[in-house]
DNA sequence: TAGATTGTTAATCGATTAACAATC
DNA sequence: TAGATTGTTAATCGATTAACAATC
């Protein structure tokens, strides 16, 4: 396994996870064939039974492969076995949906904290899981050694709070506000806009 | 313009649209080359210049694009310019962060009502949105024509109101329930899985 | 003119798909 | 055995990149 997995290989695991997490409780004590699974997501099935021979080598002919031992194979490459901690920076709707949600440790990331530089949410407690200031933000990271960052605030702070998590330590970047952000050369920012990905979804799929 | 744009290029449209609107409002009014794009988001020079050709046919030799037209050129390619009612079901912290945020006008859509099952919520108004009950989804994305809906509904719920959109006449829907959705033919979701988001760029970037 | 930039044609590269042998 | 499925090798396809002529 971990032979040679390709960036589109890479981009396609996470469909196949998603997709076998939908099957029914039944469905996943059971087997699954990649012309299955190439048949539920429109794809070609030589492409999907190559993707997953590059994560797994529990392919039996006539079988297919134990759904189980599938999902944890493709787990495993996606790292959900690591444990990552994740700070959130903008404590309003966005920031705080992200704290209130605990899907994200079946993935390996724990939400450790929340930041804000409203006096009004500092100090406060969501889902259990404390909001400091911004200004802590660098201590804090340095000290837990927290390496992901989540921005959530509005987008006229954006590229500062970008700025400052390169700063802390902060390696990789998912940013929710609707700018472009440009980070140091070492951190990696992934631009979620939400308008933009309609945009494509909606004017150029159909 | 619009000669043989590929998948892929269009897939880097949003990139460069956002890259060109976070410069300085001094730089918008002047003019901006493929070459200094390409060096900006760190991409291949000649794609980017194929890639803007298949949309504005405004390039000049030794100037570059007018910045102010590259824009609005890879704008209407995305569709801007176009007017789209969208739905949102679900008015949790995310759903409430939808229907809050007005920039999604700027790129051709108009969040026009939200939904829930809460009756708490139901008879709200969230920035000037009314919120209605999920049994009214269907009559009301009929009457007014609307095509695109956003889920922000809990895990367990969101395969229900992706059938009851699908049979109100939705086509595309951007999902952010934590599930991947099986919709009918005919009807494009985006399954927007944050935890897998994170994954990718944690663990497969760096 | 020289230099920077464009757009295009041809070459390379990589990913998808087709064909097929192997296996349970 | 026949059939379903796997994994691999070879062919096709498409996208990226290199080379270059055109232009301001």
């Amino acid at each position: 396994m971990d032979k040679n997995i390709t960036s589109q290989t890479l981009s396609r695991l996470p469909v196949y996870f998603s997709y076998l997490a939908s099957l029914s409780d039944d469905r996943k004590k059971g087997n699954i064939s990649a012309t299955a699974i190439a048949e539920a997501l429109g794809l070609n099935d030589v492409q999907v039974r190559k993707d997953l021979a590059s994560v797994s080598s529990g392919g039996r002919p006539k079988v297919g492969y134990i759904t189980a031992e599938l999902m944890s194979d493709i787990g495993r490459v996606l790292g959900f076995d690591n444990r990552d901690g994740v700070v959130v920076a903008g404590m309003g709707n966005f920031g705080r949906a992200m704290l209130e949600y605990n899907g994200f440790q079946a993935y390996g990331f724990d939400i450790v904290c929340g930041f804000d530089c409203n006096s009004d949410r500092v100090g406060s407690n969501i889902n259990g899981r404390p909001v400091r200031h911004i200004d802590e933000l660098e201590s804090f990271c340095r000290e837990n050694d927290i390496h992901i960052g989540i921005i959530t605030v509005p987008e006229g702070a954006a590229q500062e709070v970008c700025d400052r998590m390169a700063e802390a330590g902060i390696r990789f970047i998912l940013n929710f506000a609707a700018v472009h952000l440009n980070a140091p050369k070492g951190v990696a920012v992934h631009n979620e806009n939400i308008s933009l990905t309609l945009a494509m979804l909606a004017r150029c799929t159909g």
